[in-house]
DNA sequence: CGGGATCCAGAACGATACTG
DNA sequence: CAGTATCGTTCTGGATCCCG
């Protein structure tokens, strides 16, 4: 995101999902998550990434609230960036997709599903009255 | 996402926004969280959606094992999209972000921590002998 | 009714060169 | 060291038309 726009989002977890997205987010979130990072250590830290994206990224999570950035007047430069406090409060939810995502692991945890899907959905439909469909919540 | 690829993640949680990120993929998931639903009946509850996109999104889920797509052999045709057991466990990463997201609505609740940012950071250089570097922590 | 195929616009991302 | 500017590429999403 970047602020600037304002947009309306029609499901709550709408607008989480639109501040971490991103190609690099996830990896900067990740890196600061322990400790504030100045620029070259996060250049460092994340394979391939160029300069421009860095700061491209970092500015966004700065603009919408996540971390906050210092700027050291010294020479040379001195730019640190680390979790602000409402940041601090999307801990809970990125640990809560690191569970999920461990268990996906690029389709590896998928795989049986998809098999299953493979063998019969496609080539046994299922008779409406045999299909079970209780009901499920997750919160609003 | 959808299958194919097999990407290497960095991060935990990267492969768990790699498959719920999506225009409208949000919206359908949201929708489908309580009970199945047929194609015709998310394209009218999703505003905008066009057949494609829908399509697209939702045989993406499939493909990453996050829901099931039953086909009826009816006339007229009559296919219904549910999660399935594997995407149900996701629910409360969906839950989770459904807090933050309320909290940061649109930038609404990140004004705060941004006019701060404004204030503070860009014309008042903290000396490093103040900063306070709290170890944080949220898990792998 | 549900969906495939095409073509296209715009956003996201990347390579490179340059600045205080 | 950190960041800006420009340009090119790639990828996502959308319009439109057609099919069983």
């Amino acid at each position: 995101m970047g602020r600037t726009d304002s947009k309306n989002y029609h499901v709550p977890f709408e607008a989480t999902l639109d501040v971490i997205a991103g190609k690099w987010k996830t990896f900067i979130l990740y890196l600061l998550r322990r400790q504030p990072m100045r620029t070259g250590e996060l250049r460092r830290a994340i394979p391939d990434i160029t300069q421009k994206m860095l700061t491209q990224h970092v500015r966004e999570l700065e603009a919408d609230g996540v971390i906050i950035r210092t700027v050291y007047k010294e020479a040379p430069p001195r730019v640190e960036y680390e979790f602000c406090e409402f940041g601090q409060q999307l801990y809970p939810e990125l640990a809560s997709m690191c569970e999920w995502g461990k268990k996906y692991n690029g389709g590896v945890g998928a795989e049986k599903i998809i098999k299953k899907i493979e063998k019969n959905i496609y080539t046994t439909p299922i008779k409406t009255s045999d299909m079970i469909k209780p009901q499920r919540k997750f919160l609003v």
